[in-house]
DNA sequence: CTGATGACTATAG
DNA sequence: CCTATAGCCATCA
């Protein structure tokens, strides 16, 4: 497993995030198949080029706050990010309870990876 | 190889 | 809720 590999399958995961919704960093690395890969995550949205369009704003800490500390551009940015698709973010807080993805039963590695439209037993 | 670092996480007080 | 501690793992000096 590269590290590039890592990379597109973390990014991959990320962008099936649903705009209104978050997930964790520990979330989006175990959906990427990457057991423990928390702090992985988190490297990969740092080495993002400027101007990426992933939503890497909604990826936040397993406990539901934002993990940029509160008194910087970037903990701003995320926050207002995520209000404008509708999340309530209370200080640093958000409630996972209602706000956490939660993909379907039927989501494999592979199905984040090509897309359901790829599946071969559809055509 | 060794030690330090970090957009993490789980647990205990 | 907050602080402290231990575990984690790729990356970097």
């Amino acid at each position: 497993m590269t590290t590039a590999e890592r990379v597109a399958r973390i990014v991959a995961v990320i962008r099936r995030i649903p705009p209104g919704s978050v997930a964790s960093y520990g979330q989006v690395a175990e959906i990427a198949g990457i057991p423990r890969g928390a702090r992985q995550v988190a490297y990969a949205l740092r080495q993002l080029p400027d101007g990426h369009d992933v939503p890497w704003f909604r990826v936040v800490q397993s406990a539901g706050t934002i993990a940029f500390p509160p008194d910087t551009p970037s903990f701003a940015d995320q926050r207002d990010r995520l209000r404008r698709e509708g999340v309530v973010v209370t200080g640093a807080r958000i409630d996972m309870r209602r706000y956490r993805w939660q993909p379907g039963c039927d989501a494999d590695l592979d199905y984040y990876l090509w897309g359901p439209s790829d599946a071969p037993d559809t055509g």
